[in-house]
DNA sequence: GGCACAGCATTTTAGACAGCATGTC
DNA sequence: CTAAAATGCTGTGCC
């Protein structure tokens, strides 16, 4: 099927040919057979990189075409930028919402296709965005993650509720290659679009010892050039001029075959180099030189931890073709498009709490193994499994190589995710009984699926029954209509239950304590908490010795892992705000500057959301949390919260500032260009005082932002 | 006494979404 | 309250 024989708008053909796509792919084409410019739905279960992207492009610039508006919704926010660069510059206003990065509300409605995560759309639908329901073509990527255990109800749920709102709108899902594509296509009123169609060849084997047994009954030998078995493989790719993704269960996996590899390779070029001085003038902790030391040999690790130059440096020198080699924990797996042309799964066994080490599933290592063979760039793909033993051979061909992928099932009936959005659905006016909420939910896959639904409803119950003791909902002879305090927990997009515990907590509070703050924080169900090792018990031993009245919650008699999570958490972030040094605390906590970070990054959203509850139910402590709020974001003192407020200046120039004896802008104000310049250099001095110049009314002033009480409401 | 090492005991274990309003070194 | 692999620790044998 040919490109210019589409009803495409004229300008996305021409830059398809230009680019040299003339041809539809056999499953693109089948796309279109099935009705995809007819408005018809489609679930589209194709590996990766057999051009899925491009299917959902063309039904959305058509969909332009007549005047509709586009949804594209991702699972990861990498992927939200990925897709929005790919879509910008073919003649439609795109844009992108995700946490971390949009534009604003008003602006986002203009655009012909908005790039979005789940979660951001539900939070825009709670918020009750308007634009929502001029859309008219909805795209979902890797719909499979409906499955996810704690993310796949989000998914769902956001799914249900825009097909309630836009009946008419055409939906394009895409998916990976999974068990009972029917349940999910029947769910979606769709045509299933299936196949295994891959535009490189993919060759899936288990390695043993010293040779590859590939399923087609080849058997390929590896030569011995090492010690170890799986670096030999490695280095057999590289001797022919491919890359290796090697795909491990732990950090500490990952960064020890990075090692190994990088001395078995021993690379050794200016461009390689360039990457690894690039990392280690930006390191500031073991592991950032250890990614260096690896990088200059041209092998990385990928994981979390990573900080995030680090981890574009080692995916841009790994796209670039000079790293040869990247050890990874699962980031890679579902992430970016990083092929390679030999993809080699190391450890099939993952730790599960509850579970020990448990084999990951079968959709899991089709995702990873889809990751092998760059078109146009690898004559083929290879993935490889390594057996450890004889019979793992056969064991492993059986079970995943031959082995069908999982079905997917609805994840909505958990009492815990269910909570949240049980809550909103009545906050946003999609529910007003309780008879309501359960045809809602006759709506989900889950009803599709005709799992039980009397489970289902006693799940509703129960959480209703909460929402109300707890007042987030009021049932007025049986009309159920948020609270103020309920809908604000609905548009802060926290978990009713931390909602709950925060505002208990704080009520009963009279004194103000940044631990305190920061421990129930990480009490909460949405904060991610540490692991606590054996070592980290006197760190905890000692801070309750000498801090114990600060904190706001008891320590439970049995006090058990849970306490000790969430007190380790707090107790790393309160050494970030007291502006301890990334890589100190990166030693003391066993953590990487990516783990810092997207604490950090909770933490905020979190003290956000307590500084607001304060506004309505304790508000003796919203000027403190506001203080923290800001300390947070910015991992600094109190004493460096005035001079944070300006452009430019961050934690480190401003703790140079004022151990400078610049301590306010005032002061700065008086030094005057040439001492500040002094101190920070000339350029920034110079943007900081233009600012300055452009009138006072422009900087923030901690002390003087308003009220929390007259936002709400 | 000091060292190497076997063999046993203990420790550790992936990832990443959300608010809000604009900018770090 | 999982189980594999890495790490830590103890004790033995040897010089």
């Amino acid at each position: 099927m040919e490109i210019a024989d589409l009803p495409l708008p004229g300008q996305l053909a021409a830059i398809y040919i230009e680019r040299g796509i003339r041809e539809l792919y056999p499953p693109q084409a089948a796309c279109v057979e099935a009705g995809l410019f007819s408005g018809k739905n489609l679930l589209i279960a194709i590996p990766t990189a057999s051009g899925k992207t491009l299917v959902a492009e063309m039904a959305m610039h058509q969909q332009v075409a007549k005047g509709g508006k586009c949804l594209y919704i991702v699972p990861l926010r990498a992927l939200a930028s990925e897709k929005f660069e790919e879509f910008s510059g073919k003649g439609l206003r795109v844009s992108i919402a995700t946490g971390d990065f949009d534009r604003r509300d008003e602006y986002l409605g203009r655009n012909d296709i908005i790039v979005a995560t789940s979660e951001k759309v539900d939070s825009l639908l709670r918020n009750q965005t308007p634009w929502l329901s001029e859309i008219s073509l909805l795209v979902l990527d890797e719909v499979h993650l409906i499955d996810d255990p704690s993310r796949g109800a989000t998914l769902e749920m956001v799914i249900t509720k825009l097909r309630h709102k836009n009946p008419g709108m055409q939906i394009i899902a895409l998916s990976a290659t999974i068990g009972n594509p029917e349940a999910l296509a029947g769910w979606l009123d769709a045509e299933l679009v299936e196949s295994d169609w891959r535009p490189v060849d993919l060759r899936e084997g288990v390695f043993f010892l010293d040779s590859i047994q590939f399923a087609d009954n080849t058997i390929r030998q590896i030569e011995r050039r090492s010690k170890y078995e799986d670096l030999d493989l490695v280095l057999d790719t590289v001797a022919e001029g491919g890359q290796c993704l090697v795909f491990v269960s732990s950090r500490k996996n990952a960064e020890a075959f990075a090692k190994r590899a990088a001395s078995g390779l021993k690379l050794a070029n200016p461009i390689l180099a360039g990457y690894a001085d690039r990392i280690r003038s930006n390191a500031t902790t073991d592991m950032g030189r250890a990614l260096a030391a690896c990088v200059a040999a041209g092998a990385a690790f990928h994981h979390a931890g990573l900080a995030r130059e680090e981890r574009q440096s080692v995916e841009q020198g790994f796209r670039e073709g000079h790293i040869k080699v990247i050890a990874s924990t699962p980031t890679l797996a579902a992430g970016l498009n990083l092929p390679a042309r030999r993809v080699i799964v190391r450890d099939y066994l993952r730790f599960n709490a509850g579970e020990g080490m448990v084999p990951i599933p079968v959709r899991e290592y089709r995702q990873m193994a889809g990751r092998a063979g760059r078109p146009r760039l690898d004559p083929y793909g290879e993935a490889i499994l390594i057996a450890k033993s004889e019979e793992m051979v056969d064991e492993l061909f059986d079970c995943y190589i031959e082995a069908p992928p999982e079905d997917v099932r609805s994840r909505c009936a958990d009492e815990a995710v269910l909570c949240t959005h049980i809550l909103s659905l009545i906050a946003t006016g999609f529910a007003r009984e309780r008879d309501e909420v359960k045809g809602f939910m006759d709506g989900t896959f889950y009803a599709h699926q005709g799992e039980n639904p009397l489970a289902l409803n006693r799940v509703i119950d129960r959480v209703l029954d909460f929402l109300l003791e707890v007042e987030m909902v009021t049932d007025v002879g049986g009309w159920l209509e948020a609270t103020d305090y309920g809908s604000l927990v609905s548009r802060l997009y926290i978990d009713p239950r931390s909602a709950e515990l925060i505002v208990t907590v704080m009520t009963g509070q009279k004194d103000y304590t940044d631990v305190g703050l920061l421990h129930l924080l990480c009490s909460t169900p949405d904060m991610p908490t540490l692991y606590v090792r054996r070592n980290d018990i006197h760190l905890l031993d000692r801070f309750l010795t000498e801090h114990l009245d600060e904190l706001w919650l008891e320590i439970p008699w049995n006090a058990g892992e849970e306490f000790e999570r969430s007190l380790k958490t707090a107790l790393l972030l309160a050494d970030w705000v007291n502006e301890t040094g990334e890589d100190l605390i990166c030693e003391r906590y066993n953590v990487g500057p990516g783990d810092i970070h997207g604490m950090v990054e909770s933490v905020t959203w979190l003290v956000h959301a307590a500084r607001r509850l304060a506004g309505l139910f304790a508000p003796h402590l919203v000027r403190p949390i506001e203080e923290m709020e800001l300390r947070v974001q910015h991992g600094v003192r109190r004493e460096l919260l005035q001079l944070i407020s300006l452009r430019g200046i961050g934690r480190v120039r401003a703790r140079r500032l004022f151990n400078n004896g610049i301590d306010s802008i005032d002061v700065l104000r008086a030094a005057g260009p040439e001492k500040v310049g002094k101190i920070l250099g000339m350029g920034i001095a110079a943007r900081i005082f233009e600012q300055l110049e452009g009138g006072s009314e422009e900087i923030k002033e901690p002390a003087e932002t308003q009220s929390t009480l007259s936002r709400f409401r």
